[in-house]
DNA sequence: GTGGGTGCAAACCGTTTGCACACCA
DNA sequence: TGGTGTGCAAACGGTTTGCACCCAC
């Protein structure tokens, strides 16, 4: 931003608040594909590289986060907060709701109080921390 | 393991020791390349395939894990024991340093007691878990 | 000699990008 | 009308794979 102008307005289209709107609602960790299939139906005409676009857009300005790569595709969350999810191996499902009950036994402890632990004797600044847990999901379990 | 005979006897090669010294001593978090430009300083004619190949097959092996992927790029660690990372957002650098001193701080229970406690109210079985902080390294912080 | 391992190159596939047209302001 | 956003398709880059040759056994 200089000299208090925007350095390239951001113009309003139905595409991306689809996008926006979904991502946000949504209670998956969809692949940027996923995205892509779900928007289509409002909008056949959808291309890929929109998603693709808007995605980017929307975790420079901090809106959605990617939580992680699973099986060479990235997985992204409307929530930014760092929280805990959990990743099943056999069906790539990556739920959270598990991270949440956990995060009350193992807590994650605020960004600042583990920038004062590392301190000590890390040379750099942490400004978000992220847990991942791996297994097989009760689905799974089941079928096999 | 069927009748007692091996599905396929693992042969011998120079290339496939070289390969798993490399992941078993350093200290770098190295991607596929970075292991591939290292063993080529021995072997100036092996391929890039040959490399993933056997990184593949160490990995089945549960003698290295991959920690993430960082920049579209995956991580190797040869060490397969689930311990913090710390990845910095400017140059990519994947250090455990850091994570191991904030283990001491920031726990990790053992899987058995992560087990335990998600059981009640998590249906499904968690076999490994891994923990990622995200920042700026301390060199990036000096440079800029 | 047999069968697994390698080198090579093409194929794969998720993601990025250049360009002409569409649409918001 | 000016400039941003989109659709399309080609390009990109890390990873996988098919095949002929090499080498451990």
């Amino acid at each position: 931003m200089k000299g208090g102008f925007p350095l390239a307005a951001l113009k309003y289209s139905r595409q991306r608040e689809s996008i926006k709107h979904y991502l946000m609602t949504t209670k998956e960790h969809p692949t940027a594909d996923t995205v892509y299939m779900h928007v289509k139906k409002e909008f056949p005409n959808i291309s890929l590289g929109t998603v693709y676009r808007n995605i980017a857009l929307f975790k420079d300005e901090g809106k959605v986060s990617v939580i992680c790569n699973v099986n060479g595709e990235e997985r992204i969350d409307g929530n930014t907060e760092p929280h805990p999810h959990f990743v099943c191996n056999k069906c790539n499902a990556v739920i959270e709701e598990c991270g949440r009950l956990l995060d009350l036994d193992l807590d994650m402890k605020s960004i600042e109080e583990v920038n004062c632990l590392a301190g000590k004797n890390f040379d750099g600044a942490i400004t978000s921390s992220s847990t991942l847990f791996f297994g097989k999901c009760g689905d799974c379990i089941k079928k096999s």
